[in-house]
DNA sequence: ATACGCAACCGACTATCTGTCGGTTGTAAT
DNA sequence: ATTACAACCGACAGATAGTCGGTTGCGTAT
């Protein structure tokens, strides 16, 4: 027995089970069975509503980039919480990477999602950025920190807060308190900070002052 | 008529044509049939040879992999040459990629060859990692820069460098100059430098100073 | 109520591609 | 000349992305 939907909403179903999978088992090892499959359509009806898999995975990141931006906003916009501390709670905030869950990550780094990674990567460092910038700009304004090139400042540190932290390469929780101490100290120096200004900012988010 | 090579030269005629094949028209759109006929051998001699196609990509990551890295290490190595110089010379030579030409670089942010930049971007992070840092001590030694965490100041800058250079986002000339400005500003930061010793450091290089 | 038009849906089919396997041939040593 | 083995062959299986002509249900006009 055949189910119609309007258009948007079999849009949405086909990302959410194309989203789960992916997650699940990666983009490259998801194929578009799986998914319609799962849905209980048929080739056709994914076609008719997506031009390619390579389409829908697009669109995907697409939602999850817009949800993870939503977030970032209302935190950067928080005027009456100091500077330093928003850009710690943005930072926090990429660790979790939307809403859909952070299956996304674990995977992130496999090679069977090399694709996947770079888009959601190019896309995050592009809608991310300027709010860096804006909150490294209200910083200068504030006077708590200088710099002659706070956009490319502000690069230098998301690219680093990205790839820094979410690499498999960090192995033991000894190295990622070291990570995390390395980044504070260097983002004091990129950006002319007092040392331990910004480590200030943060004690209030995570509680780990040294015992 | 058949023709019979010892392994390792059949080896390396198919990472070479593999691997101008990859840079010409990308790895997921370069079919093992265009390899192998190119060529002029059987399906069954490349699976001989390499189990799969991914271990073709592997292995040509690995040949040019080793060729840069013989090249930064003979850089690196230079002592007679100072530390801001090589560290710069290093810099500059990532930006060519290999012997086998940079086509492969115009190719790296297609979405096709996301697997490929991946693999290329991790190795020589894992990879040139070590030369960074040793040069960042040799600075430390001399007195030139200073910094409480050598390793994570040369991920960070190594990163960036890649980044932001090899990144298509550079579309204006202006922009690149902006960039390496910037780049140089923040090295000297990052490393508690003094404003201008990179910059001095570089201009012999280039021989590119304001006119 | 009926006819009409169209958006949503169907599923068989094609084209392509990776990897396998049993068998063959050249070559070097005995 | 015999043998052993490394290198090679190509037909084949299995999987997958994308196409296309045809169908169906639903809103709308008559």
């Amino acid at each position: 027995m055949r189910i119609v939907k309007e258009a948007q909403e079999r849009k949405n179903e086909i990302l959410d089970v194309a989203g789960r999978l992916f997650a699940a088992k990666g983009y490259d090892h998801t194929s578009t069975n799986d998914i319609l499959e799962e849905i209980g359509i048929a080739r056709g009806t994914l076609y008719y509503h997506f031009k390619s898999k390579e389409d829908i995975l697009d669109a995907m990141i697409d939602r999850m980039i817009g949800q993870m931006l939503a977030q970032a906003k209302a935190l950067a916009g928080q005027k009456e919480i100091p500077v330093l501390q928003r850009l710690t709670m943005m930072i926090q905030s990429l660790q979790e990477r939307g809403s859909c869950g952070d299956e996304i990550m674990e995977q992130l780094h496999k090679p069977q999602n090399a694709l996947m990674h770079q888009k959601i990567q190019e896309r995050l460092s592009v809608e991310m950025n300027p709010l860096f910038i804006a909150l490294i700009e209200e910083g200068i304004e504030q006077g708590i920190c200088q710099t002659d090139y706070p956009s490319e400042a502000a690069e230098m540190t998301f690219l680093y807060a990205n790839i820094a932290f979410d690499e498999l390469s960090v192995h033991s929780e000894e190295e990622r308190q070291r990570k995390r101490a390395a980044f504070i100290y260097n983002l004091e120096r990129l950006l002319k900070m007092e040392q331990g200004s910004m480590q200030e900012a943060i004690m209030p988010l995570f509680g780990d002052e040294p015992e």
